[in-house]
DNA sequence: GCGGTTTTTGGAAAAATCTGCAAAAAAGCG
DNA sequence: CGCTTTTTTGCAGATTTTTCCAAAAACCGC
């Protein structure tokens, strides 16, 4: 490996001082024609490049905001860090991803972390806001003395940080209304964890659309189901066969796109039809969603555009003094044949 | 925002150097424990943690890796970041996400971006195997003079660097002789793009393949389909209106499973029933290949691995001298229900 | 308590860059 | 050319940590 041509180097070679190669490289105007031309070259000559921890150093910044969620290669996630990366990218600053798995509390050496990297600001997307609010705030705030901090979070969840709220209010009336709308009486949740406070408050915004539109909220139509296919399939399978096949709900709205595949998987092995048998919603939108049969209806709460808004508002917060606020960007419904809505389906 | 304690801060206040505050930090043993206490406390106080840009500058490391993909929204090298991400952790670095998107070749500014960071390692992967074999093997040796450099490439490309090659022998092999297990002799190849050398060398694999098993390599069975759901719609659409029914093609193996994806469904759409009208093999065994309908048969490549492997491989390069060999993971072929296998299918 | 060991500690340099201020050079003008 | 004004340049210090070497302190046996 060889070593990197630093800049007294170049000053040497060049026969100037430091300041004048910065002054160059930082293509400061204050500088004659004729000596930019001479230092330029030198620095071609040995591609030298700046670096950047030293640069760093100096400026107090680090030019890297951090992106903390629990994992990638759930689609949601992934396309927030996707959306983080490039608004990033077009400021001139970079991502450092942090996975927290399914840790539900922002662990002490995480905070540590985040300071000893000296990030310009922190986003936190997802499953921490099960976490005990005394603990969270607390973390936040030690955290938000150094670097400002964005939240991607429910909407109820009132931090002290840069709040960017999904609207889990629409996320839970729109697909009822549409169920509704179509017919469907008895219409069931299935997904996420009940001990998770993010799935509890969705699973509540449901049971609250219910009731407003006078439908039953049996609890049997309520049942505790993961994240992913794997639980979808079985939760699915529990319910049904724990009810008698005339209390069966006609509609079922899941916690996402995934659970939502494995309940259809589960439908049709028992050899339901779908949309006729039973209408599906599921949420997130994600890419396989017009790809399914039939293909599923869904949410999209955004999650692009919440990323988007958060590294822009982290990078503001960085010159102004600290900002706390909230702002929320609408779930939209989009209807796919899931539900038999193209299809012209109606219950009853 | 607070100004950080610095070492000089911790080390006024506690009594001591700031040698010996570095001594406590880094658990180093010589010290004696009264003073450790000492120390340790006003450290506590202070919440101190020593800057990165400054351990990174003294040190010349950077405890950081590239990683460098097309997009991180495409499920194959989400899986690659997700696998080089944890092992990275697991020795305490971490990653700087670089997405190329479309981009065929490694452009000047991203080496210079990597050189400027001091990376301690970059790995690369996809998509700029297209680009022209000197400027390619020119950039990776220039980089190669700073950092160890790991490629995730086909495996007749031999780059001056760690190259784990993906296994594109059997990646063609192993579809078609399952397919002609089951009695198939007409099988088409479905996806990518033709001017790209990674699609070319995996259709010549898929036509090698055909002639040694002395089935037709009917020209009309190859088709230009890029990489995504809409594209496999379109080019099995196409392909099919462009032949008589009798001249049909029994099976399709596709590039990847979303171009199967849109070709199962543009095949539903016809009418034809799946496996018994059509078989259908993807690639890459993502997540949903067991949730489609029927569920999708496909070939693995084991990005988690290949990533991990190479990932170990740059940390060790970073101890001794530079190395550069070729390693590759075997494929495997996933057998679901795609191609009527399982149900007991046979053609003919 | 003293010489010799071993353990702890501190001083100073090095890592690479940027900035404020002052000095030097150039330019303008009579 | 000399004086003033403007532009260019360099110096020195600041940024934070680590490491090597030497100095100081503690310890041990006699």
């Amino acid at each position: 490996m060889d070593r990197k041509a630093t800049i007294y180097d170049i000053a040497r070679e060049a026969g100037v001082s430091t300041a004048t190669v910065t002054r160059v490289v930082r293509r400061d105007p204050h500088v004659r024609e004729a000596t930019r031309l001479k230092v330029q070259q030198v620095i071609d000559a040995h591609a030298y490049t700046p670096s950047l921890s030293a640069q760093n150093l100096e400026g107090g910044r680090s030019r890297m905001l951090a992106v903390v969620l629990p994992v990638i290669s759930n689609l949601y996630f992934n396309r927030i860090l996707d959306a983080a990366y490039w608004e990033a990218e077009r400021n001139g600053c970079s991502i450092r991803l942090f996975q927290t798995m399914e840790n539900q509390a922002i662990s002490p050496e995480l905070v540590n972390e985040l300071i000893r990297c000296r990030m310009d600001g922190v986003l936190f997307a997802g499953s921490i806001w099960s976490a005990d609010r005394e603990d969270l705030n607390s973390a936040l705030s030690r955290l938000g003395k150094y670097m400002p901090v964005a939240t991607i979070c429910p909407p109820d969840v009132s931090l002290e940080c840069i709040c960017i709220q999904s609207d889990l209010v629409n996320c839970s009336r729109l697909p009822v209304r549409h169920l509704h709308t179509l017919g469907h009486r008895r219409i069931a949740f299935l997904g996420g964890s009940m001990h998770s406070k993010d799935t509890s408050r969705r699973g509540a915004g449901f049971l609250e659309q219910l009731r407003l539109m006078d439908l039953p909220d049996d609890p049997a139509y309520h049942v505790d189901a993961g994240y992913d296919m794997e639980s979808g399939e079985r939760a699915i399978l529990r319910m049904l066969s724990g009810l008698d096949a005339s209390r069966w709900p006609t509609a079922i709205v899941t916690f996402n796109d995934l659970v939502a595949l494995g309940v259809m998987k589960q439908l049709k092995k028992m050899g339901l039809s779908l949309p006729r048998d039973m209408a599906i919603i599921g949420c997130d939108n994600q890419f396989f969603c017009a790809y399914t049969d039939p293909s599923l209806t869904s949410v999209d709460l955004h999650p692009e555009e919440m990323a988007q808004s958060a590294v822009r508002e982290l990078l503001l917060a960085r010159e102004s003094s600290a900002r706390s606020f909230a702002m929320v960007r609408e779930a939209t419904l989009v209807v796919r044949e899931s539900c038999g809505a193209q299809l012209g389906f109606r219950k009853l």
